[in-house]
RNA sequence: UGGGGUGUCGCCAAGUGGUAAGGCACAAGGUUUUGAUCCUUGCAUGCGUUGGUUCGAAUCCAGCCACCCCAGCCA
């Protein structure tokens, strides 16, 4: 019987909750148990260095390194750089930087498939001299005429039958790059008739003059995802190679690859090669891919919004790239917990984003200290306070977690309420200050409203409040008052900016297919700054937290790259459940 | 219409022949100096559908239906 609950530790040493069975782990656990890689567990997290990684890529890092994690294993991190058309350094540093953001610390040195391309070329002309391989002529549009359709067989390429001599000679120079881009390619030599189209003599190298972002230009032919990412696996000594759904038509491809190369060879080329391991050839398995409702998580849009400028960045606070999130406020901690909730599992599946929200409540609420800002200020003076009042009040940090200590909050005759929290009519129900009416000042005293100032024009201008002095710590007597409600000091509070975040998209489904233009579905209020807020001064004080939840507002964090001496900017990562 | 997959509560998801875990969401109570948190309770006589096998079926078999993926020298 295995063992269906376990911790898993990452490197930060965060114990996430508890987990749960998926056929992944049932596989891994019985492959132990048959002894099958001699016991191994050895995984790999494969990104092209094409773009930003998002929301879907930490379900497969979660995955991969949590696994290997579970059962003592490794896995490597490894760039799949084959098509160095989209590719760039860039992408390889924010990829690097977000994998040990997110807590995790990949085998050894980075890998590179292009770390292989020698290897790579050279079980190729293996292929060509066992007759498994040919350099074909055809044009790319010609191979997808001769490739038949879905319903129809393919047809022979007229060079399937050139000698092993020239197969050799013209790959050669393939590689010496006497050829143009598209003139030929290296085919493995399958089954033009096969049902799985992938199987019809899939191209393993074409050519490309063009300089790559780890080889340079030392290379003109570069081998295909196909050729390329199950040799990696077996030369790293992979054991489980895991990926989403979509390929799962590629598996036999994966496999004949494998097989048909001698396995010496491989075993000898392999990173298992000096060791008493005995070598398995490694076995791709599939899932589903993460999806969540009112999200883009396809890289080409992603990629599209970022250039089109509707949002400032990769790393803008609304994207669901890890950058992004990281920058909103949500914890690694977080994602971590939110992708082990979802599970892995084979059908496709559309995750509700408040799965995600929770996990980020969840986490911020037990870590987060707490302080106060008002939003939209209006002023509340104290009557019955001296003018020159001072006094610091003690507040705990967090009200379930003494060790989080406790900071002074400054109380004056002025004072700051969040505009939402007077009403002078107000609906039944509401409980916060109304004319006449009692209210807490959180962590302070009980107040009366006892006169409302307003302009000529009618607009609210301040409130004259009594303090009830015995009030402080107790509560008051006689009469029960419900509301709590929060406050910072006029003269000296802070002054900050606060953003507002909402979601990007009005619809569900913005991947939906019958959106031409995802334009058409941006959300309009998803980014609102609003200028005037303050907060109490502990968030300035020297070795401050930079996130936060305001209380009764949301979760709140420092965004340096907004904020300046003068300027302070914080990034509301959510806000705290609403259930009125 | 070829091939490969998937269908268990509104959303994820466990379950592998012995009588439907868990989480999210939702609802109702309780505690509370955050309308937060926390606690308690409720929430699938039914597992796409129709048949069959069996003492017994979400699990096995057959048919049907729906949805997803594949015709890049992308990954």
């Amino acid at each position: 019987m295995t063992d269906q609950k376990s911790a898993s530790t990452t490197v930060d040493g965060a114990v996430d909750s508890s987990t749960s069975s998926n056929f992944i782990r049932n596989k891994i656990a019985d492959d132990i148990k048959q002894n099958k890689h001699g016991g191994r567990v050895h995984t790999r997290f494969p990104p092209e260095p094409n773009g930003y990684l998002h929301i879907g890529h930490a379900k497969s890092i979660c995955l991969n390194f949590g696994v290997a994690a579970e059962n003592s294993g490794l896995c490597n991190l490894r760039f799949d750089d084959t098509n160095p058309e989209k590719e760039s350094q860039e992408y390889v540093d924010a990829i690097k930087d977000n994998i040990s953001w997110l807590g995790f610390q990949w085998n050894g040195d980075v890998r590179y498939s292009s770390n292989y391309f020698e290897q790579l070329y050279a079980f190729a002309v293996q292929l060509i001299e066992s007759g498994k391989a040919y350099v074909c002529d055809l044009s790319a549009n010609e191979a997808r005429e001769y490739r038949g359709s879905l319903t129809q067989p393919g047809r022979n390429s007229p060079h399937r039958d050139r000698s092993i001599e020239e197969n050799r000679d013209l790959f050669e120079r393939m590689r010496t790059g006497e050829f143009a881009d598209g003139h030929c390619s290296l085919r493995a030599k399958i089954d033009m008739a096969s049902p799985n189209i992938n199987m019809r003599d899939p191209v393993l190298y074409r050519i490309r003059h063009i300089e790559h972002h780890q080889t340079g230009t030392q290379w003109c032919i570069y081998p295909t995802y196909d050729y390329t990412h199950c040799l990696s696996d077996a030369i790293e000594g992979i054991t489980h190679s895991l990926c989403t759904l979509e390929f799962e038509d590629h598996r036999p491809l994966y496999d004949w690859i494998l097989h048909t190369l001698e396995i010496a060879s491989i075993a000898g080329a392999s990173d298992l090669a000096d060791t008493d391991s005995e070598y398995v050839l490694p076995e791709q398995t599939e899932f589903a891919k993460l999806k969540l409702n009112h999200t883009i998580v396809g890289k080409r849009k992603l990629k599209e919004m970022v250039e089109t400028n509707v949002v400032t960045g990769w790393d803008d606070p609304r994207m669901p790239t890890l950058a992004g999130m990281r920058r909103r406020g949500f914890t690694a901690a977080a994602l971590r917990n939110f992708c082990e909730s979802v599970g892995v599992a084979r059908s496709d599946s559309i995750v509700d984003l408040g799965m995600l929200e929770h996990a980020i409540r969840d986490d911020l609420d037990k870590n987060s200290p707490r302080a106060m800002c008002v939003l939209n200020p209006v002023t509340v003076v104290l009557t019955n306070l001296p003018d020159e009042h001072l006094q610091i009040l003690s507040m705990a940090n967090h009200p379930k977690v003494d060790e989080m200590g406790r900071r002074s909050v400054p109380l004056t005759k002025r004072v700051v309420i969040d505009r939402s929290d007077f009403e002078e009519l107000p609906v039944q129900g509401f409980k916060r200050l109304i004319a006449g009416g009692e209210v807490r000042l959180r962590g302070a005293y009980v107040i009366k409203c006892i006169d409302v100032i307003k302009d000529d024009a009618g607009e609210l201008v301040e409130l004259h409040c009594s303090v009830d002095l015995d009030t402080l710590g107790k509560k008051p007597e006689g009469r029960k008052v419900k509301g709590v409600i929060h406050w910072v000091s006029e003269a000296k509070g802070i002054p900050l900016n606060v953003r507002l975040y909402d979601r990007l998209f009005t619809v569900e489904n913005p991947e939906s297919k019958d959106i031409e233009d995802i334009r058409e579905c941006l959300n309009e209020d998803s980014l609102i700054e609003i200028t005037s807020c303050i907060a109490e001064p502990s968030i300035m004080e020297e070795g401050a937290s930079s996130s936060y939840q305001f209380e009764r507002e949301g979760y709140y964090c420092l965004d340096e790259k907004e904020s300046s001496e003068n300027k302070l900017v914080f990034n509301r990562t959510i806000t705290l459940r609403d259930s009125w």
